[in-house]
DNA sequence: CGTCGTTGTTGCGCCAACGCAAAGTTCCGC
DNA sequence: GCGGAACTTTGCGTTGGCGCAACAACGACG
């Protein structure tokens, strides 16, 4: 098991504060393991047995409803922590992660959190930060669910891929991992039908390019407007 | 200023594990505040002054949308933090917090956080669970707002509302503090006039009773299978 | 290079929920 | 105890988006 170089993580927040020293010790109790397309990092009920990093690739977070029904949770980019369940006390993982392009992670034992947090308080003050952000992050979510229509939804969460995970192409920002138009409903609360209306409606009037698991945004502050569109307002132009 | 007795707040989840001595050092920092029945503990974008743990009462907090919609955050009960901000790095309030009832708050300033927390570091990994449950409950309330129907959201919201801050009474449970339709709407992503359908239905079966501000469920039990029930028993889309 | 599975598109009918409107009820201050 | 404000109920017309269904395009794999 090969040791894994400080450098290599010590700007990331999880860590903000550590020296080089510090580091090597916590990351002397990693592994760092690789997962292929479409292969699960860990299923929801599980037992959280580690927690980790991802250091490459994307990774998707999705809950299942008794009924069957899947809601994506998140998207992890590179330099996220995610699986921390263990962290805020739950001894099971609270959702299924997935690798959605190949990935690479550091992948601690649940058990040594404890320990490491006691040695570092400093990793539970960086802790709360992150998942106080992402608490932030859902309660809008659920502020646009309550009173947004589904198109602004859809415009609010391409902006968020892009802007997480965006990479700069010739004829605009592509969202750098394979997403399906199913991904994008099970983020927004709708049906694939209904964002694959939305997304033809937009390519052809040439907001986004489309393709398989494939989008990019080739217009993003049309798409801002869009999104941000006051509907109590008198707009200025009627849909045609 | 009283200084505040220890036994008031020991058992509380903030508090986990701390001793009475290390208590009164850090309750030493803490006012007790008392508001008046809808007068706001504070407000969105204000800066985050102090945080606080509710002694007595109920507090609402809500956002507001930049088209001026609110959302209920959440209720918070007694022996519940809330206004945690600056815990989780954020120098503003993200949402505004109001007395439903009269209620009497513990206040620290915001300032006196990095110095508890240096000098007990359990506030902060306890702080890290109770946001962590936090943010499990919102990505439940997300998980319900993609895949359930209003009348099944309101029924979670009830139930979640009883357990929470029910009172038993004669002829069922009592939502123990004023509550209003366009309250639970903006609970659970819809309209007054849909809820108020929705309850007035519930009355005349029986579940609940209802008045000015007030919810008395009479039949918690069908109200849980009502919110539970699967409707279509049919396979859903499973990703492969 | 043909076949098959996966993903995306689109037309159509329908209904849950919204929005508006108006009236009824309860509470509070003066 | 009168008047008005806040809250609730209910009817009615409209509609956004869902569900079904059929098809088209793409990629993988033998």
């Amino acid at each position: 098991m090969a040791t894994i170089d400080p450098s290599l993580v010590a700007h990331l927040p999880l860590f903000a504060g550590f020296g080089t020293e510090e580091l090597s010790d916590i990351l002397r109790e990693a592994r760092s393991v690789r997962f292929a397309r479409n292969s699960p990092v860990f299923e929801e009920g599980q037992d959280a047995h580690s927690f980790f990093v991802l250091l490459h690739g994307h990774v998707r977070a999705t809950k299942t409803t008794p009924g069957g029904e899947q809601v994506v949770v998140r998207y992890v980019a590179p330099g996220e922590t995610f699986g921390v369940a263990m962290a805020i006390g739950l001894p099971r993982y609270p959702a299924t992660a997935t690798a959605v392009d190949d990935s690479v992670v550091l992948a601690w034992p649940s058990a040594t959190w404890p320990r490491l947090v006691a040695k570092f308080p400093a990793l539970a003050t960086n802790t709360l930060q992150t998942i106080g952000s992402r608490l932030q992050e859902t309660h809008t979510r659920v502020v646009e669910m309550s009173t947004q229509q589904v198109e602004r939804r859809v415009a609010h969460a391409l902006l968020r891929l892009a802007k997480q995970s965006g990479r700069k192409v010739e004829h605009g920002i592509e969202i750098d991992f394979p997403i399906s138009r199913q991904d994008i409903a099970q983020m927004t609360g709708t049906t694939l039908h209904t964002v694959s209306r939305i997304l033809s409606g937009w390519e052809s009037r040439g907001l986004i390019e489309g393709g398989r698991q494939r989008i990019v945004l080739r217009e993003p502050h049309k798409l801002f407007v869009l999104a941000e569109a006051t509907s109590g307002e008198d707009g200025p132009l009627e849909r045609p």
